[in-house]
RNA sequence: GGAGAGGUAGCAUAGUCUGGCCUAAUGCGCGCGCCUGGAAAGCGCGUACAGGGAGAAUAUCUCUGUCGUGGGUUCAAAUCCCACCCUCUCCGCCA
């Protein structure tokens, strides 16, 4: 979510860099938001005042009932002089009239009645009256204070419902374009084998080696599942356990966390309402399916204040995801590029506002060292704005090549959301050098897509007789075994 | 699944029966100051979050809301009523 106070203050700035998004529909939504802002002050600002002198006089009326102290002559007198103030819904005339019957100017309030004080007997009935007309009248004013409470909260309910769908600003280093074509790729590392045969795509390779069942996967849950067997399940273990070594070694504090998860954290991290398409909610509502660990990880902090020393927060999770991938309908059908279920160490760093571009650039790093070593050609790719995505301020993809099917494929992606997230979850810090808490810094980066990179070593590894040579680092998971045979 | 006890600002507790002097107290912790050669102790001050308003102000003042969450009753709710969530103890069942 954005500040509110910046699209306040500088609405044409906020329009000006949303545009860089080529999101027409986001900008369009800040002068409903500017309006619906101003409208909310308006509306706040008469039903906060109303509330104060409504509760201060409350006070002030009830205990008139409770006063044995003072004759009810001078009670009804000040009834009456009340009830005068009240009617006119002059609440701060009426608080007036209490404050100088408690100064003593109690002649002036009983002479300045219509009705003379009488006899003591009349009093006390015509006092009980009158009481009762001014807790009436009370209750008026409270039930005007209602609707405008109601009002308020339809006001709020639609600029809520316009901030959530509002993306984040990129940051000034991003460049501006438009596509995902225009991403400007960073030179190319690793060195690209060259094959003395054609390579085959891992569609083949992996049932030839007899490492993924396609067949039975869609027997049981349908097209985009897939079974691993064998050798091949067990290069997935192998493969995260090797990553969240590695991530454990690079400073990451590793995370068991629940994969359903409630609506309010799809919200928390930015992934509702834009993408509630795309993820899967189990039948009895409550729950939805986690897409990716980012939303365990950004969430279970929510509403939390930590202490700058504490910062910064480096976590990984390794995780089943779950996405429809509906957006992506008839995309990437073959193989397990784009998949339903799928496996995926993620990293999550929370940290200072000043320090968070410094930790996209580690994280970003930290992600590419782990592809270096399992020894795969790939290259960094700066996203444009137009590709930013819902969340991010800067992002980086990262790239490794599949030479089996002949392309590119996005193995990590690496974002800064700034405090997008954080102030949708309420995560804060509090300054050392004093000062009120404010909102973290909140990145995710994968390490890595497991399928994707299942894919690239299989591709990259395999040999002219269809075997696949299983790269150094990952033997030591696989008790030495150095290649995978076909069957 | 059954029974009971709970949820109050960083932590621990009071307040709930009997609605209004709760503008939520007290202790601990933490911060600042005094004191000291320095420290401890002692003393003083300050210490939740959010949203508004005044203001040049990230100074200060002020208002509203929040006592697990949401409703309700009432002129008025931490306090009474209803529903839900969570925690703890015991019992039952179970991988």
């Amino acid at each position: 979510m954005l500040d509110i106070n910046l699209i306040r203050e500088k609405p044409d700035w906020v329009k000006e860099q949303l545009g860089k998004l080529f999101d027409e529909g986001a900008v369009a939504r800040i002068d409903r938001i500017v309006a619906l802002d101003a409208r909310r002050r308006e509306l706040l600002q008469d039903a906060e005042n109303r509330k104060g002198s409504r509760n201060k006089l409350s006070k002030q009326v009830g205990r008139l009932r409770g006063d044995k102290n003072t004759p009810e002559g001078e009670l009804y007198a000040v009834a009456e002089a009340v009830m005068e103030k009240v009617a006119a819904r002059d609440l701060d005339g009426a608080m007036t009239v209490f404050e100088e019957f408690s100064k003593g100017e109690r002649s002036r309030i009983v002479s300045s009645i219509k009705v003379p004080v009488v006899s003591q007997g009349k009093n006390e009935k015509r006092f009980n009256e009158k009481l009762n007309d001014l807790f009436a009248a009370m209750k008026e004013i409270s039930d005007e204070i209602s609707e405008l409470d109601e009002e308020i909260r339809e006001i709020e309910e639609e600029l809520d419902e316009n901030m959530l769908w509002l993306p984040n600003i990129p940051h000034e280093s991003v460049p501006v374009f438009p596509h995902e074509e225009d991403n400007i790729p960073h030179p190319e590392k690793g060195t690209r084998r060259s094959f003395d045969f054609t390579p085959k795509p891992h569609w083949e390779l992996g049932p030839e080696l007899g490492i993924i069942d396609f067949e039975r996967g869609v027997k049981l849950s349908g097209t985009r599942f897939y079974i691993l067997a064998g050798m091949g399940a067990r290069l997935q273990r192998a493969l995260y356990n090797f990553l969240l070594d590695e991530l454990n070694k690079a400073g990451f504090t590793e995370l068991y966390v629940p994969l359903l998860i409630q609506e309010h954290a799809m919200y928390g991290s930015g992934q509702f309402p834009k993408f509630i398409d795309t993820s899967y909610r189990v039948e009895d509502g409550t729950f939805y399916l986690l897409p990716t660990s980012e939303v365990a990880i950004v969430n279970m902090y929510a509403g939390e204040i930590f202490e700058q020393a504490d910062l910064p927060l480096n976590h990984t999770a390794e995780t089943s995801c779950f996405r429809q991938e509906k957006m992506s309908a008839g995309r990437d059908v073959r193989g397990i590029k784009r998949v339903h279920q799928f496996e995926k160490v993620e990293m999550v760093v929370i940290a200072e506002p000043d320090k968070s571009y410094d930790a996209l650039e580690w994280m970003t790093e930290t992600s590419e060292g782990l592809v270096d070593k399992l020894g795969l050609p790939y290259r960094r790719l700066e996203i444009v704005s137009g590709d930013l995505g819902f969340t991010a301020t800067k992002k980086y993809d990262i790239e490794t090549w599949a030479p089996g099917c002949e392309e590119w494929l996005e193995i990590s992606s690496c974002s800064n959301t700034e405090a997008f997230q954080a102030r949708r979850a309420s995560i804060k810090f509090r300054p050392e050098e004093g000062g009120k808490p404010q909102f973290v810094h909140m990145l995710n980066g994968s390490a890595l897509g497991i399928p994707r990179t299942i894919i690239a070593i299989l591709e990259n590894y395999q040999t002219a007789d269809g075997s696949v040579i299983i790269p150094d680092v990952l033997r030591p998971y696989l008790g030495g075994q150095q290649i995978i045979e076909p069957k």
